[in-house]
DNA sequence: GAGTATCGCTTAACCGGATAAGTAGCGTCA
DNA sequence: TGACGCTACTTATCCGGTTAAGCGATACTC
């Protein structure tokens, strides 16, 4: 049980006075170079590392940000989606030695009184959107409490914080388009989460496209993002009298359950049915046949997002340095590539 | 932009000194009750929340636990387990109002040194120890320290601190068993990583009960975890000559790849080859058909390790309210219960 | 009625850093 | 040679809580 060292004791060690140390240790003027690698050479040897409340006390910093994810303790894990994002943000936290708080919450209103209690704790300098809406009640609440954010998602029009976001719509036109030119003439889509903002904007990108192309129906039906609603979304699709040849999923949960439900009917895959994900991640390629997916690098994307917020926050980063005075502003990341895998095919004729 | 709210503020409003208006906060004596209900109304009314960096740095504690997890990013999302342990640990954390840090690693080195780091920062008071190996440098690193732990797994042998951990003989024996009575007589196992601690206890679990059983074949290969390694084994499993007519997975992940695998091979489940997963996520009931597992409540386990940790720590929580001065020990779990589902039936004769 | 315990509060020190302000020592220059 | 400026520190204060110690007023004891 080694005793925690204290700038006092390098003082101590060194002959000099804390203050000296203060300003040998974070490389401001005021001590000669003999002192400053007297006293660096001393703190590594102590294995000096500072009190984070002490400092925080000071600067009035936490050198730390939050995410709060609004998920049931059984669903959150099996999108694969919000950890490969968090391994994304640590990626960029851990180069400026950024702490990441995660809470897990149940409605809007425990997430609101957990920002509130973040800010008012200082526990966190930041934080991280996720699942925006289309009219969004945080993003209001976030800015007028003054505490930094990035939204993960968007665009947001008139946003008070920067948003990091993909284009949704070109990848939507995408799938339509490749599934038309399959054959395909009747398409499904299970989307996600109506009030969610990225649902919004596939929905009108799908009905945009649909109209430009001659389909005999593309339908949308809105689910919870679960299996269990993936699932029973699917069988209802495919009871129906005029069944769609093709469908779409707004994520890869569903689109897996979407799968083992054509099995469970004795569909042949992609013969009889083409599948398509949104949201490509290992899942995708467990299947069989496996499924084409849309593909996007989250960990990259958390990563991006961490380095906006980090800019914002003021903080240094690897790929963002210091004191560059450039505003931190929304930034439009790379739209997902179609992969396309043995889950889609030639529409039966 | 609000300006936070300090003692100081709600002394001035009250007309007494801070130190009155800690005690009355704190539920202290030294102030009349009089006093204190007029200072707790004037808190509430202000919307006082204690800045966590003063109070970490005169109570010497960082209210906040902290969990560190080795996993690339791309596999860590893959495997639902973790996701639904922090989210049990947050349950219980959120009634102490302690935070949860997530640090995301790539080597035991950078995990140890993350543990480190925390400990001489005082940004945790304790911290959660996932995936134990049979011999694990980590557990002497963390009690030398002086950390306060608790490890996620087990059970250790003259343990420094707390393990939290499930029985995986009985269930072991059980799945054996069950395929057995349905007439399997050649069984594979595709096994966790094998320095892992359960991964051993397992190992020797299935190798005691095959001993006591007339199995022809009980072969068990060890991989990463990982889907890809999943289905390449179980390729190579199936493509043997005298094949196994059932493979037992020690997690979902790797089931779901074999299960892909045993369609691509054409193979019918559960009459030419049944299936077992360990560790039942919502993942084994997406699949057709669904996978019978080893169903255990991972919200409550990560509950429970949380809840250890705190009496470790002396938090209070309100399963375990503050000062019962039993010192925390290491606690067993029930074991995993086999849930039959679809994917397991009688062996093909 | 003097001594003293108790209550209810204030004062002040402390946690471990950051930092503004003060100062000793030295060189420079008119 | 004394005023000035600079370097290289030290000293002291602050951040916002907690808490030991102090202290006047009241109640209690003998």
């Amino acid at each position: 049980m080694t005793r925690r060292v204290t700038i006092a004791d390098i003082a101590a060690a060194a002959g000099v006075s804390k203050g000296a140390v203060s300003y040998a240790l974070n490389g401001r003027p005021g001590v000669s170079e003999t002192t400053r690698t007297k006293i660096l050479a001393i703190a590594a040897e102590m294995g000096f590392v500072p009190n984070r409340a002490a400092r925080s006390l000071s600067v009035s910093s936490a050198q730390a940000v939050g995410i709060a994810l609004r998920r049931s303790a059984r669903t959150i894990g099996i999108e694969p989606y919000f950890m490969e994002l968090i391994s994304g943000i640590e990626a960029t936290l851990s180069a400026g030695s950024f702490g990441l708080t995660l809470q897990i919450v149940g409605t809007v209103e425990e997430e609101l009184e957990v920002y509130r209690r973040w800010w008012a704790e200082r526990r966190v300098d930041g934080v991280f959107l996720c699942d925006i809406g289309t009219s969004d009640q945080r993003l209001d609440f976030i800015a007028d409490l003054g505490l930094p954010a990035v939204a993960v998602g968007g665009p947001i029009e008139g946003a008070r914080f920067p948003a990091v976001w993909h284009d949704d719509v070109e990848p939507s036109r995408d799938i339509l388009e490749y599934l038309y030119t399959l054959g395909h003439r009747r398409v499904a889509r299970v989307a996600g989460i109506p009030g969610l903002l990225h649902t919004a904007i596939r929905d009108k990108a799908y009905d945009d496209t649909a109209a430009d192309l001659a389909f005999e129906s593309v339908t949308t039906v809105h689910s919870d993002y679960t299996g269990e609603q993936g699932a029973q979304i699917t069988r209802r699709l495919l009871s129906s009298a005029k069944r769609p040849t093709a469908i779409v999923y707004d994520n890869d949960v569903m689109a897996v359950a979407g799968l083992g439900v054509a099995h469970e009917l004795g569909l042949e895959i992609p013969e009889q049915l083409s599948l398509v994900a949104w949201d490509d991640s290992q899942l995708c390629r467990l299947t069989h046949p496996a499924l084409t997916s849309l593909t996007r690098d989250i960990p990259a994307y958390g990563a991006k997002c961490a380095e906006v917020l980090m800019s914002l926050i003021g903080a240094a980063t690897e790929t963002a340095p210091k004191s560059t005075e450039t505003r931190a502003f929304s930034v439009q990341c790379k739209p997902a590539q179609l992969s396309p895998r043995g889950s889609t095919g030639p529409a039966q004729t």
